[in-house]
DNA sequence: GAGGGGTAGATTGTTGACAATCATACGAGC
DNA sequence: GCTCGTATGATTGTCAACAATCTACCCCTC
């Protein structure tokens, strides 16, 4: 009997589930930016009281998806241009280090878990399935990150990834053009297997600032802007 | 009148007020890692109830210093040399971008802040007062990411400083030899104020090595070593 | 008609009590 | 003597009620 097989039992406190529920929900764009999330509607709807559902609440807090004003009520954080940039360029810092950390590690091993991903998300892109294309995307820096094997840069990253979901949905960008997206994915993953360091940032570096150039492109998307 | 001086009041949540608190006790060391918080005692010596107590928590958990075991209790997060290391290369990494978006800023501005945190540690140097350097040492850090603008790196930042300074209350190192740290330090603000991209990043990155070699190295203080 | 003051409704903040679960100590059985 | 089962005390998880605060509306005054 293999003993590393057995995992403790996962027994999360239902404020972490809690949160979990909601922070999909805002990534999703269920609660756009700015909503304001009432107590007690929200815990009925979750089945919960008001106790454990202001716990999770402070955690989202904790992890800046929600800003809270006393006495007022907890509102999703709206996000400008400023912060897409912001975003984007501290995701840059973190995939980076994770990137450099791979280069050290186990290379062959990381890259098979890549593309891992990036099959999925080529099968998303061939189904033309934009949302899950977006969580493709979103699971290969995930992905990316954690083959690191840094707990911290991971929590930041994963941090980061939520916010940038939370982007996307704002602008009802929900996947931007599957082909070249593809095409960068594979990039970065070819430069882990290669062990090439320059290539490999460089490349990263660009994926970022495209990302950043597609959002804060003026939209076609009816309706779908960011303030100032 | 000078509007831009009138700041809207703070009005901070109770939950807010208290993870502050706890977060300062854990980050002196008064709670050392793998201690159970009580409840109870907790809300009774902070003088509020158990739910906005709760609440504090979970922000604390949310942040990574606290760990949760459902209907066993909160405990301080317990570290380990890998945890050093992570801790100290996730900074460097976060570090190293706020100092990079520095050199594209007001340089000279941003050197004027850190000379006067510098100034700061060179004080409490002159003082032999090692807490007050400690204190100095996380403001400089701080400050100097702060200086970049990015509020997603500095969150970052702030949350990675509080590891250290956990780091250094468990192993009874308040403060590392002061002298070749304020050499370190003003080396950091002067390749800033010239400008020195190389020098910057190089400068950095021996800081924080350094200070893990410090902290991994077999301590002649008794009693205080981290678990495997 | 514009501005100030007051009131009513709704929402958040806080509290104490109750239920569920866990750790420890004790005793019975093998 | 060791192991298993049980009871007890303490701690956490959850809830519903109470208090404080804010928003919006109406009315009065100028």
């Amino acid at each position: 009997m293999d003993l590393t097989d057995l995992e403790p039992v996962e027994r999360r406190s239902t404020a972490a589930i809690v949160a979990d529920r909601i922070r999909t929900a805002i990534m999703r764009g269920t609660f756009p930016p700015g909503t304001q999330l009432g107590e007690v509607e929200l815990a009925a709807r979750l089945g919960v009281s008001r106790g454990p559902l202001r716990e999770a609440m402070q955690r989202l807090v904790a992890e800046g998806l929600l800003r809270s004003e006393r006495h007022r009520g907890l509102f999703v954080r709206d996000l400008d241009a400023a912060d897409v940039r912001d975003i984007y360029h501290a995701r840059a810092s973190v995939e980076r280090a994770a990137g450099l950390l791979l280069l050290d590690g186990d290379r062959e091993a990381a890259a098979d878990r890549l593309d891992a991903a990036l099959a999925v998300m080529a099968g998303a892109a061939a189904a033309g399935d934009p949302a899950a294309v977006a969580d493709a995307d979103h699971a290969f820096h995930a992905e990316f990150v954690a083959a690191s094997g840094s707990p911290r840069l991971r929590r930041m990253a994963d941090g980061l990834l939520v916010e940038t979901r939370m982007c996307l949905a704002a602008l009802q960008q929900t996947a931007p053009p599957s082909a070249g997206l593809l095409a960068e994915h594979r990039e970065l993953c070819e430069a882990v297997r290669a062990g090439d360091r320059d290539r490999l940032t460089a490349v990263l570096e660009a994926h970022m600032a495209d990302a950043v150039g597609r959002l804060l492109a003026p939209s076609a998307v009816p309706g779908a802007s960011l303030p100032a």
